[in-house]
DNA sequence: GCGCTTGGTGACTGGCGAGTAACCGTGCGG
DNA sequence: CCGCACGGTTACTCGCCAGTCACCAAGCGC
């Protein structure tokens, strides 16, 4: 098999597996004998554990931050634009895909390097969202950052929440519901009763 | 030293270690060593280093919970319980409070025991809120909880990118604008020009 | 059929860290 | 002054796993 084929094989698999186990549990024998291969094919490729899973999470980062800005231009309507975030994050948690569980449920704590990376979809998305924050509503850039980390969590961990908890709702009511949370608030919803401030 | 005060301060120093450093970087020796204690004393007091590990975080998500359920209780006014609940999540945060970091920080991801706990923090807080917007907005359950686990994210990962963003915004002015995020959603803040829907 | 490049392999080392076996000393009841 | 319980220690074992060393074989130009 050509040099690059099996790259592209090893990262493949790679990813899987420590999509699936996590970076700690995941041992390169696994990766190399799922792919078919002995070790030290693998460290042809690749100098060492920490550096193939820095690959892949870059990677995977960067995807996810790029989703982000494309449902942010996808229109120029902010309430549409927030439809269109939403979705992104529910899509991603129902289909499963790899680049978000490997960013969100990466344990590797430990290296800075790696912590500094998943932090940046935080940050990177907030702050392509506190951009528009910041043009159309006049917010300072500080308001605005913090804003925008807010809807990030809120997308984030209600779209997991969502798919663990077995909700009985579909997954375009979900969008829709918290896609009216971020816009209108918690107190937009019907009341039953009593309302204040 | 007796036994039960022993128990205790050891407890408390696996607590800084597993905050610290996490899971898989903290050593036993290193959590014996602190203590100024060698190891086999360690093992008298708790079987191994996950039962150690599992006892100090479930008392963390004990008492995260009960801080949610605290806050949702200190008031009759939703828009107040809002802000009440947020003011929870930044003052710990900001004091950078052992429970708080050892469940957000945990890593661990491949036990499903711990696992479960941590995700109880995000589910049971989210029960508690649900159970309000429930009996305040006669949303169903499933809407309810989506909308909870939705201000649940927000507020953490919003605390947090305020924290590490080294923000100009003091505490005070976060949660007040994190509140009003809460309370009246994105839409609700101040336009420069169009709006709709 | 010679040699050399390319894409491999099986079997090892080395270290780290959880967990343990065997031994120590001091105080106190009898 | 015996013994024994209790709170401790030193120095080990043992398994796991990242990373490596020495060795293979097929194709191919000549």
């Amino acid at each position: 098999m050509p040099r690059s084929a099996r790259r592209a094989q090893l990262q493949a698999v790679a990813l899987d597996v420590f999509v699936e186990q996590g970076y700690h549990a995941a041992s390169m024998d696994e990766i190399a004998d799922r792919a078919g291969v002995s070790k030290p094919v693998l460290y042809q490729h690749f100098p060492g554990k920490l550096e193939l899973y820095t690959a892949l999470i870059s990677t995977a980062v960067d995807s996810v931050i790029d989703g982000v800005r494309e449902a942010l231009a996808s229109t120029q309507d902010n309430a549409e634009r927030v439809q269109a975030t939403m979705q992104l994050w529910y899509d991603s948690v129902a289909d499963q895909e790899k680049a978000f569980r490997l960013v969100f449920e990466s344990d590797l704590t430990s290296d800075s390097a790696v912590r500094e990376l998943v932090d940046r979809v935080t940050s990177e998305s907030s702050a392509a969202i506190a951009d528009v924050i910041v043009a159309d509503a006049g917010l300072s850039q500080g308001a605005a950052r913090l804003l925008a980390a807010g809807l990030v969590g809120m997308g984030h961990v209600g779209a997991r929440a969502w798919l663990s908890g077995e909700s009985d709702l579909t997954r375009e009511q979900a969008i829709e519901l918290a896609s009216n949370l971020a816009w209108r608030g918690i107190g937009g919803f019907p009341q039953t009763q009593d309302r204040r401030s």
